[in-house]
DNA sequence: CGGTATCCACGACGATACTG
DNA sequence: CAGTATCGTCGTGGATACCG
């Protein structure tokens, strides 16, 4: 539990890894899509889920530099994971109203 | 997807809840099941769950006094996600040995 | 475009001591 | 037994600036 916990956890990961599952996106295509996040962070989470084996990233030759990240196998682990997650959260949510602090 | 990783987030969360999982549990009992965390974090857990209605506590009349936490209906709806937390980081595991930082 | 380096602020965590 | 109070420490996230 812990290690999937480890792969999922972190602000804005999940966010990330949805994003992904969708299909390969660039570093600024992830950008877009998640505004509030700096680019540091995002660096950071996707050097994380590279290191962990769930996401590789492919340069581009030529300029603008482009790199795009996708999932690997071990990432499309995650499906039922993310998909489980948004299930419970919405049953929460339907159930109460207190969730949020 | 926030609401459900908000629940279950948090080092020890999914700890305390698994052992809840398997029925009542008093503070005591539960400082036993996980030796390495603190009073202080396991109240601060447990206060955190009874906010969020994932949780109940009952205070038992009498000395030495005995508090008994145990899952609420909401609580119980966490059990899919908890198991599939354990599915995929086993799934996780079997393909890679990198997860561990 | 795709990052890294640096700095700062805040919150989480652990240890210890104490209360009802 | 079941917590709370206090304190010090460390990790994480955000802003800004800069590099290839």
């Amino acid at each position: 539990m812990e290690v999937a916990l480890a792969a999922v956890s972190g602000r804005w990961t999940t966010l990330i890894l949805r994003e992904l599952m969708h299909g390969p996106r660039s570093f600024g295509q992830l950008r877009v899509a998640l505004p509030t996040l700096s680019a540091k962070v995002l660096s950071e989470r996707l050097t994380k889920l590279v290191r962990h084996d769930l996401v590789e990233c492919r340069r581009q030759k030529g300029f603008p530099s482009q790199v795009v990240y996708r999932l690997t196998t071990a990432g499309q682990l995650l499906r039922p994971l993310l998909i489980e997650l948004y299930r419970t959260g919405d049953a929460l949510l339907r159930q109460s109203r207190r969730l949020p602090d």
